[in-house]
DNA sequence: ACGCTCTCTGCAATCGTTTACATCAAAAAA
DNA sequence: TTTTTTGATGTAAACGATTGCAGAGAGCGT
């Protein structure tokens, strides 16, 4: 167990720890091969925090996301990880989507990394801050409007809205709203901007009532439903900007017997696992998040060889529709009383036996 | 853009850099008060490269996962995170379930972390080279029986097993199947292990049949409950060893029109996301994959404390069922054309621990 | 006054690298 | 042949912390 350092290595070769050190970093060296033979043998390997002390970075950056467990961050960070190669490690860090816990993160992470991909939960918390980190940060999904100087990977959320709403249209929809997401952050505005946009595109006028504005979560979107179910005359498609809110509304639309797609057609943002599992299979807008997650690793990284470039690098990633089972042509509604007119064909579902009564 | 080191500190408050690392680290100094408004004025931060080098640590874990998109696995990764405190970082490695990278990984690891907590694909690639990496490993899920040295933190999986082949029998079912995972892996084993067990205490015997050794993946749980419905005579319960083969399991009986639980009683390891939104709910086995993964950092932080102490540590996480949907008495066949009669008594479906009748 | 213990302090060595600078031999140019 | 250029090498000074060692007062019993 005994720990063989440079020296070890230069004693043994016969040379000086310098030319050690430059045949490690690629330089030309006369022995080589004997060099070469010697590491393998003695089995050595650089002491990273000496390499590090002396050239005064730390060769790893943090993926700061608010949990983990959700699927769609998990796959940033695994996009993230796999670009960023052998030379970087990545330390994540789960901030429990809590603000307090964001900027604690940072502090903590000071000196510790050399730049850091973020996923802030509430981006308008971070407006100040954030100089103080002194290292670059590439923002995933949020744009920080005070902070123009930082890089940024979003999705095309403006078009995913855009393709749910015309998807809609061309089924015959008019009656058309949305669950969105909160208004001060990025994705939230986003979306629904592009769904006002798209209504506007196809000659819609928009129902103030359909545009609910919910919290990402899956109560929120849950409650969300409801509050769309219970209007006079209730929308014939929804749009859920998440995929936490889209597990909500299903949740309150299965509740209340409400079926998809013949009484609703329904499109969430963001493809999630077991979408194909549940009846009806769920159309969603979809990207690809890992991509995503390379995309910021691969942003940081040209930051990190590049400090001194002024500008800053904004991409954005595609989305696309995913068409599955849960959009049709829109059912005709009794408006005399805004009741649902009982509907006899019911949909192909090969279990749909389980009609629960309401119970909030 | 000064980089304010500890002798920046010294001179400033009038001591040596010692008094300064001692105050640093706890001990009794003169000045304190001093020292600490002079750090907080200079904004001063610990080099961590430098302390890491003397110190000879690098106070940082790494967590090696087969796939974080893995609800489980980010669970895993979450409660060990969250246990760190934050006198450790934890940078988390991503594997793909692919053996030759965990090796390298293992490789890249060395000397760039103090420990690790390892939750390998295939626990069987490891038996040996595992010496060489030198520092602590800590094994979630896994246990390698060539190298029982190593600290490890596993779920009860065969009282998992035998939770759900009680809850079966007590419905009443005797033809009961396992959908096992690989048996050269320890939740594989010990399942089925578990499994037989249970079908003798219960007194029921053994079809080989009812046995159909999977792999943990999606389209291994499709084929293998393919494999049970074309039997002669199928199973009327089937449990299945974790959640990604219930996935492919509940795919092909939805495919084939088998209804769950009316025509097959359905029991899944592990808990999902949205397992309460498809239909039915299905029963599970649950552990706290979180707390699992916590109390393996915990086992990790003990053994970096305790780098001497020879006996190794095992911990078991237990488990619990959770009665949803999926299990109702056997239906009856009729054996002259495999015909369905119509079954009238469905499983109440709360979450209570109140006894139920014991059929036999 | 003296010695003794106790607590705090500064000095300086050390951890394992990288790299500016000076050297020096061999190859190229004269 | 002599001079210049080239390119690999060794020397030694960093990088920023921690800590063994010895010294200096303070407190106290005799």
């Amino acid at each position: 167990m005994p720990v063989v350092t440079i020296t070890d290595v230069a004693s043994r070769v016969g040379v000086s720890v310098a030319t050690i050190s430059r045949f490690l970093s690629g330089g030309n060296v006369r022995e080589e091969t004997k060099i070469r033979s010697v590491i393998q043998e003695l089995n050595y390997r650089p002491n990273i925090a000496a390499r590090n002390l002396k050239l005064g970075r730390s060769a790893t950056v943090a993926i700061i996301v608010p949990d983990i467990s959700n699927p769609f961050f998990a796959a940033i960070v695994r996009g993230a990880e796999k670009a960023s190669g052998d030379s970087l490690m990545a330390a994540i860090v789960n901030t429990d989507s809590n603000s307090e816990r964001e900027v604690s993160a940072l502090a903590h992470l000071y000196g510790r990394v050399d730049g850091a991909i973020f996923v802030p939960t509430k981006e308008s918390d971070h407006e100040g801050g954030l100089a103080h980190f002194g290292r670059p940060i590439v923002f995933v999904d949020r744009y920080l409007q005070k902070e123009k100087k930082y890089d940024t990977v979003l999705a095309d959320n403006a078009r995913g809205a855009q393709l749910a709403v015309e998807h809609f249209a061309s089924q015959g929809h008019s009656k058309i709203a949305i669950i969105a997401g909160p208004l001060d952050s990025t994705p939230g505005r986003q979306r629904e901007e592009g769904f006002r946009k798209a209504l506007d595109n196809s000659k819609i006028v928009t129902n103030p009532n359909y545009v609910v504005v919910s919290d990402f979560t899956q109560a929120g979107g849950f409650a969300a439903m409801n509050q769309l179910l219970d209007l006079a005359e209730p929308p014939t498609a929804v749009f859920s900007s998440n995929n936490l809110m889209t597990y909500g509304a299903l949740t309150a639309l299965k509740n209340r017997g409400v079926s998809v797609p013949s009484d609703i057609s329904f499109i969430g943002f963001d493809d999630f696992e077991l979408s194909t599992l549940i009846s009806p299979k769920i159309t969603v807008i979809n990207r690809d998040a890992e991509a995503q997650g390379a995309q910021a690793m691969r942003a940081l990284m040209w930051r990190l060889e590049n400090m001194d470039s002024k500008v800053s690098k904004h991409s954005v990633i595609p989305v696309n529709l995913i068409k599955r089972e849960s959009v049709t042509v829109p059912r005709t509604w009794d408006l005399q009383n805004s009741q649902k007119v009982k509907d006899r064909q019911s949909q192909t579902s090969d279990h749909s036996n389980n009609k629960e009564k309401v119970n909030e």
